[in-house]
DNA sequence: CGCGTTTCGCTACGGCAGTTGCGTTAATGC
DNA sequence: GCATTAACGCAACTGCCGTAGCGAAACGCG
């Protein structure tokens, strides 16, 4: 049952991949040159068309590939749970190179496969604040009146506004603030 | 002084634009050529090229050109202009093809020239917000140990991570909530 | 008018993304 | 062993961005 015709060649993918990684480190997404990159793993065009319909997706595999996982342990406080995890977002934010991000968003809203991809592949951080933020609000921490989806956007949204309009730098202190902004003050809240 | 050798011609650069415009609304960023918009214009490619260094500065100088003033007239009531300023903002965001806009913040990663003059595209929505946030926040109506700078982050940035990342609408009713979010609840706030 | 200067249209080129066609190679099934 | 199937390398091709070189055209200046 297993396929038919001649296998792929196994070692081939993590050639390219490899391949790819040391281009875009040193010149980039549009320094990126498929037929390079092709040449540096042993392999012809082709064969990595095969495997990756275009250079996008073969950066997004590829970012996949080697982004770090935001680690989430949920503890007893939710101020220093966000505290972490918007922290941690901002500095695996603020690791990849910005124009890559750039880059990324951009063709993922030009083709929808790629959107999903890329969309799947920052969606697990979304949810982790999500989760904390819900138990944030449990806990009377934040507005009521405020959706909790509003509360992921503004803690969130800011960061890729930095990086990607603003250019400004995304500090673990910046980071702190959004958490202060989103929360109630910590005293004054016993009605 | 006046210039020395032939002047260049008065109209190219009107008809070039118009040409982009048709080009860029009928086939998005990436389906825009260079070359169809010189032809259409009835222009050499080396003239268009002799005015903007590249594709990407040719569409940033034609969304300068169309885009529209949000308009900002301060009221008396911080809350409505946020309310009236913010839900502009995603308008005028929702407006534009969110490739376009990614477009256009890919490129401005990517060049630096570009990135100046899209950053100064944005800005003066940036600076309104500003204004309006800070005059809010001497009336009482925000957290004084938050940053200005932040609560604006807070408003614009969400609705750039919804039209770039998650690709959900950007609703008058979205704005509102933002707004209601940063600004302290109208009642409960006479110490 | 002649000279220098700048823009013009035109053509050609190099580089890259992505596609196509072809002959070859390595597997499965009979 | 032999047909079938799919991946492989190779080469050529289209379309596009951006650049370079050319002669012609249009201006200011003396």
């Amino acid at each position: 049952m297993a396929s038919r015709g001649r296998p792929r060649d196994p070692e081939a993918e993590s050639r390219i991949l490899a391949a790819a990684a040391t281009e875009i480190q040193a010149r980039g997404y549009d320094g990126l040159s498929v037929e390079r990159v092709a040449e540096r793993a042993g392999v012809a065009k082709t064969t990595l068309y095969r495997r990756w319909p275009s250079k996008a997706e073969l950066v997004v595999a590829l970012v996949t590939d080697l982004r770090d996982e935001v680690p989430f342990r949920p503890g007893a406080n939710p101020r220093r749970d966000l505290d972490k995890l918007v922290s941690a977002v901002a500095a695996a934010l603020a690791d990849t190179p910005p124009s890559l991000v750039a880059d990324l968003t951009a063709a993922a809203a030009r083709d929808a496969r790629v959107g999903d991809t890329v969309r799947a592949l920052w969606a697990d951080r979304h949810r982790a604040v999500t989760e904390v933020v819900a138990r944030a609000q449990a806990e009377g921490l934040t507005d009521d009146s405020v959706p909790p989806a509003v509360l992921v956007d503004q803690l969130i949204g800011p960061l890729y506004y930095r990086l990607l309009v603003t250019g400004e730098p995304l500090t673990p202190a910046y980071a702190r603030k959004l958490v202060r902004s989103v929360l109630r003050p910590a005293k004054e809240n016993r009605p």
